[in-house]
RNA sequence: GGCGACGUAGCCAAGUGGUCUAAGGCAGAGGUUUGCAAAACCUCCAUUCGGCGGUUCGAAUCCGCCCGUCGCCUCCA
């Protein structure tokens, strides 16, 4: 399988350098609902997880969740929470979501306040290698300092003076140079607090990936991933970290990243404020529309938002649907044959996981189910190979649900023998009325050769 | 200001030097089927890839300029 590596910016032949391939990717800060773009981060490497595993491999991935941080403590002050509540809350609302999504659970889902040991060997590590320093001034927080690597800056593709041209650059008392980074933070009375060498404090963003990479996968990793929005400064200071301790390189050997989503032409974050909740977005729209929305682009180019959008998938999974369950006529002794079709598939995920090319493939397999259907071929060997690739994907093709105020299946059994009836009897308006019916009430129906069976759309 | 990405049919979106007379989905048109529909099936739906030049036997794909959109440089999947 070629990937895209952020790093090396082209694309090379992924193979796992152990047994298993090992994934890091960077899970959610829990201080708020999860919105779409996570959703989006989620997805693609569900899809990537689910592919190597199809293709034979062995997985260990592991997410994070970030449940110690400035905006989860002011969301506490907020709510008059304690930091630990807030994160349980959104840790659980997260699964929840992911869940519905049909996102598959991560090997080992770590909290960086379970943590801290490993966090803080890391840092004393680091001291002692001359790679970080306590705070200058004294304030109890611990400093990485930039300077100490000379290929900082190699993930983003910026040199410590580039960044330094940034617009601001306050220099915080107790930093030696202003590009360096907090890996330890001295807390405030009040705030949650672990002992340190240093004082009082908690841990950097960046230093808890590192610590928790290194803890379950080691001191190289296969693929590291995340949003686009990470690799700078994130991902960048996280490396920096860990080649450092380590004194191994490469600490990924491909660093993947999806592209973002964008919603009114912004991207989508809470500080701007056009966000929409993974919850809204399934509350209107069924896993596998979103699922199926977010894989008909590639996943490292931008994503518009757009409800039109989703919806259209809708339909299109429908399609899908058909295709999986429709039921031969005849028996031709002949079968459809998906040998082509689960080529094309794989060729295109091996292409840094083309999944709008592997979508492509099996909607011409799904095509050529239903030309078999009515040529009256076999269809056993088609189906089962077609079903194996959509859950590669993450795609149930699951009937929709009954609403709670909607139509019971006994309700909609009773209204279409009526309706039966009435077709029995040539009255055609009070069959179409018990259609027309149907359809506002979410139920589609269609008359076959051995009568009407029906869906929920 | 610095760094970078993108602009393909009505909409979404693959393709990045010849297999492109450009995938797939949605929408649309005609036909088969049907009491009528729906679904399904068949056929059709970009001589063209933001504009203008250039390189090449050959470009949507490479180079230059221009126009337009967007991202990162600060918390962010």
């Amino acid at each position: 399988m070629k990937l895209y590596s952020t790093l090396t910016r082209d694309k090379r032949d992924f193979e796992p350098a152990g047994d298993a391939v090992t994934m890091y990717v960077c899970g959610i800060t829990a201080s708020n609902s999860s919105h779409v773009g996570h959703a989006l981060s989620s997805v693609v490497f569900d899809v990537l997880h689910r592919y190597l595993e199809f293709r034979g491999y062995e997985v260990r991935r592991v997410q994070n969740f970030t449940d110690v941080d400035d905006k989860i403590i002011t969301k506490a002050n907020e709510e008059g929470l304690s930091s630990e509540e807030v994160a349980e809350k959104y840790i659980e609302e997260f699964f929840t979501d992911m869940d519905d999504l049909n996102v598959q659970r991560a090997t080992v889902h770590p909290r960086a306040t379970n943590e801290i040991a490993g966090i803080l060997r890391m840092i004393e590590g680091l001291i002692e290698k001359g790679n970080a320093y306590p705070a200058t001034d004294e304030s109890g927080s611990v400093y990485f300092r930039v300077d100490s690597d000379n290929e900082y800056g190699k993930l983003s593709g910026r040199t410590v003076d580039e960044l330094l041209e940034g617009v601001r650059n306050e220099i915080e008392p107790g930093k030696e140079a202003p590009a360096d980074f907090a890996v330890w933070k001295a807390s405030r009375p009040g705030e949650p607090a672990w002992d340190s060498p240093w004082g009082q404090g908690r841990p950097g963003w960046h230093i808890e990936c590192s610590a928790m990479a290194l803890e379950y996968l080691g001191e190289t990793i296969d693929i590291h991933g995340g949003g686009l929005d990470l690799v700078f400064p994130h991902h960048e200071n996280e490396l920096t970290q860990s080649e450092s301790f380590t004194g191994e390189k490469p600490f990924a050997r491909f660093w993947l990243h999806n592209g973002l989503l964008r919603l009114d032409g912004a991207k989508m974050s809470k500080s701007l404020g056009n966000l929409v909740t993974v919850r809204d977005a399934l509350d209107s729209n069924s896993a596998d529309a979103i699922r199926m929305y977010i894989l008909t682009s590639h996943y490292r180019s931008p994503l518009l938002y757009d409800e039109d959008n989703i919806h259209t998938q809708e339909r299109a999974a429908r399609r899908l649907r058909q295709a999986a369950t429709a039921e031969s006529e005849g028996n031709t002794g002949e079968s459809v044959d998906p040998a082509p079709f689960k080529t094309r598939f794989i060729e295109a995920m091996e292409d840094d996981m083309n999944t709008p090319q592997a979508l492509a493939a099996i909607f011409d397999l799904a095509h050529e189910i239903n030309r078999g259907r009515d040529a009256g071929h076999n269809l056993t060997e088609a189906q089962g190979e077609m079903r194996s690739l959509v859950s590669v994907l993450g795609l149930m093709l699951a009937e929709p649900e009954a609403s709670e105020d909607g139509l019971s299946d006994e309700d909609i059994d009773a209204r279409i023998a009526s309706r039966a009836e009435a077709r029995t009897n040539r009255d055609f308006a009070a069959a179409d009325a018990i259609r027309d019916e149907l359809i506002e009430a979410g139920v589609a129906i269609e008359d076959g050769p051995e009568g009407t069976t029906w869906s929920r759309i």
